[in-house]
DNA sequence: CGCCCCATGTAAGACGTTACATGATTGA
DNA sequence: TCAATCATGTAACGTCTTACATGGGGCG
């Protein structure tokens, strides 16, 4: 049924959701933004957009009112909105950690849009949840090798500590920001 | 000539330095320990595995002193070393921070065995520099989309930040170590 | 006019994922 | 002997990369 979107592909919903795109501005947003991480190629990205489409998670249309150069405008569908709120709120364990913080983090940041705060929060709880243990096992690991692996080695490792810490950090900070906005005056989008 | 080897590619020839190893004991390590961004499938490195020795990177000798089942060993011939010195000393610039850390910790992990501790001190001087930059251009971003983006999408933006700061403290701290080590009694890998 | 940016697309090839297959060894 | 683990491999499939191709529009 829903043969397994890439992440390339939510990322595309996600943005097409914030605001509905041609497939030059979602390059642009790749190349440009902070989410580098995703190829800005037109052989990636069109292709994709195509996929979605035939999957009826989006829908292009055609602008030609501006007078410019034919320029197609995707939009979420139904279904492509729905598939998306799935994904969000699909549950986090320490998997999710340990295989790259990039796709959960694109999960937070269109969790608020897409589903509302609540989600949101739901998220940051999950992850700090795991990295409880998560810390755990990484700092057991540092202690396993210490003896053996060389200086660079182990630093890498401490790096990648350091690095879930700081996450740990600031998942508390935006707990209390999203617990904030919930409980006081409730704000829209 | 070499024809583009795949950061999996690189991931092996660094662990085969290290210690020379079966197919089956790679596997291992990247499901066991915390190389998991790497996939873990035969499929992925028996493959990657024929690749390299196909370059003559590296050469497999089946073992069978040991009563055991057929094991392949594999050691990094002198052009796999020279090639993985290559690659860890190529320079590091604002582009490998951004797109995926993960490449340039690979390197740094191997730096010190590979090439010797004064090209992991050239790494972490690189990636200190390339930080200052990286980091006023992430502000900026954030301080430009304040005002439109949802509380997600810019939380998401200052977690990237802060583990950019935390890598920043970490380079500074593994500097530390390193000049010390180097100034200081020289001591072997 | 020539050049660059907009905007979309395609084709070849490499790589990884998933699933399956094989056999030998160890332990219950 | 049956199952699990060790150890290696292969085949199909989907996706990304790289490179190329197309054309209109604006600008000097």
């Amino acid at each position: 049924m829903a043969k397994q979107i890439p992440s390339l592909g939510y990322a595309l919903l996600g943005l097409i959701h914030q605001k509905p795109s041609s497939g030059y501005d979602l390059r642009k947003i790749f190349s440009s933004t902070s989410m580098k991480t995703y190829s800005d190629s037109p052989g990636a990205i069109y292709p994709a957009l195509r996929r979605l489409e035939k999957q009826s998670l989006i829908r292009g249309t055609v602008e030609e009112g501006s007078g410019l150069r034919r320029r197609q405008i995707f939009r979420l569908t139904a279904k492509g909105l729905a598939e998306l709120k799935r994904w969000i709120e699909l549950p986090i364990g320490r998997d999710d950690l340990s295989s790259g913080l990039k796709i959960v983090m694109l999960r937070f940041a269109f969790s608020e849009k897409a589903v509302g705060p609540s989600a949101s929060l739901e998220i940051l709880k999950s992850v700090e949840a795991a990295l409880g243990p998560h810390l755990r096992d990484l700092g057991e690991k540092l202690e396993a090798m210490r003896p053996f692996a060389p200086t660079s080695g182990r630093l890498a490792l401490e790096c990648g500590i350091r690095s879930y810490e700081s996450l740990l950090e600031w998942t508390r900070y935006s707990i209390s920001i999203f617990e904030k906005q919930l409980q006081g005056g409730r704000r829209e989008t």
